[in-house]
DNA sequence: ATGGCTTATTGTATAAGA
C-alpha cells in the first residue's frame, strides 16, 4: 500500500473515548485505514495510559500525558523514534506537544492553549506558547524537511472557519493576533492541507456540546493539518471526517485526515 | 424549550473547555 493516512483528533479524554476510537478506525478500514494518529486531550498520566489496548492491536504509541488536563499522543503502525516532549525553551507544566519520527515522516502533534479570552492571563500564555512553538517548528523543519504539524490549534484561520464571523468577531480563536500566529506558521514553509483540496467555507472540526450546535452546524474549524513544502507533492487529499461526531457520547472535536501518496 | 453540555476531581460543587 503506498497511501498513508494521518489523522489528528482531540478525543477529550482518551479513557472515555476509547470505544469510539476503535469504532472509527473500523469505519475507516474499507477506505484503507489510518496509519498514524495524533491525539489531543488524552487527560491521563503516562502510568494510566491504556498501553495494552493499543499494543494488542499492533499500534506503537508515544504519549506525553498529565492528570486531568491536556495530554498528547502519537499512535503509529510503525515504531516511533527521536521523541521530543513539550517545547524546548518553554518552561511549561502543561503537556501539549509531542514530536516524533515514524513512517518516514517527522510529526509534531500539538494541543494549542485555548486562551479563554483575549484580555486574560491565559491568552498571554497562549501567545508565549505560540512563540515557543514557532521556534520549535522552525528548528524541526531545518532538520526534517518531511514535516507534518497537526493538532487542535484552537485558532480559526479566517472567517471561512467560523459559523458566524460577525457574532464571533474578535473573540477567542478568532482574534487577529491568533490568526497572525497561524499565518506565521504557514510562512515557515507549510500548506494548510484541507485548503489544498477543499476551499469551500464552513467546514468545521468542532461543535459545542450545548445548544444543539452540531445539528445546527454552528461550529469552528480549529483542528488543522499542515504539510511542509517537501511533502506537498505527496499530499493527495485532506478531509474532515464528521462521522465520529454522530456517535453516542462523542468528542466535541472530529478527526481531520490527510492522505499522502508516496511518489513511485 | 428557538439553546444551556461534558470532563475530571482522593468530587458531591467547581473549574475548564471553546
Amino acid at each position: 500500500m503506498n497511501t498513508l493516512r494521518l489523522a489528528t483528533w482531540n478525543v477529550n479524554s482518551l479513557r472515555v473515548r476509547l470505544p469510539q476510537l476503535w469504532d472509527w478506525l473500523d469505519l475507516t478500514e474499507p477506505e484503507g485505514g489510518i496509519q498514524l494518529m495524533g491525539l489531543q486531550e488524552t487527560k491521563t498520566e503516562d502510568a494510566a495510559f491504556p498501553w495494552e489496548d493499543f499494543e494488542s492491536c499492533d499500534w506503537h504509541v508515544a504519549h506525553h500525558g498529565q492528570k486531568t488536563y491536556n495530554g498528547v499522543a502519537l499512535v503509529s503502525r510503525e515504531p516511533l523514534s527521536d521523541v521530543v516532549r513539550n517545547l524546548p525553551g518553554l518552561e511549561d507544566e502543561q503537556a501539549r506537544v509531542i514530536t516524533a519520527t515514524t513512517l518516514g515522516l517527522r510529526v509534531i502533534c500539538a494541543y494549542f492553549p485555548n486562551g479563554q479570552a483575549p484580555d486574560s492571563d491565559k491568552f498571554q500564555y497562549k501567545l508565549r506558547w505560540l512563540e515557543a512553538l514557532k521556534a520549535h517548528v522552525r528548528d524541526q523543519l531545518a532538520q526534517h524537511p518531511r514535516l507534518v504539524l497537526m493538532g487542535d490549534f484552537n485558532i480559526t484561520r479566517d472567517e471561512n472557519d467560523v459559523y458566524d464571523p460577525v457574532e464571533l468577531a474578535g473573540t477567542i480563536h478568532c482574534t487577529d493576533i491568533e490568526r497572525q500566529a497561524f499565518s506565521d506558521l504557514l510562512d515557515l514553509g507549510f500548506h494548510d492541507a484541507l485548503r489544498l483540496f477543499h476551499s469551500e467555507p464552513q467546514q468545521f472540526s468542532w461543535w459545542d456540546y450545548r445548544a444543539a450546535a452540531f445539528r445546527r452546524n454552528r461550529g469552528l474549524r480549529i483542528d488543522h493539518v499542515l504539510v511542509s513544502e517537501a511533502l506537498k507533492p505527496e499530499a493527495s487529499d485532506c478531509v474532515i471526517d464528521k462521522r465520529p461526531r454522530t456517535f453516542e457520547r462523542p468528542s466535541d472535536h472530529t478527526p481531520v485526515v490527510l492522505s499522502l501518496v508516496k511518489a513511485p
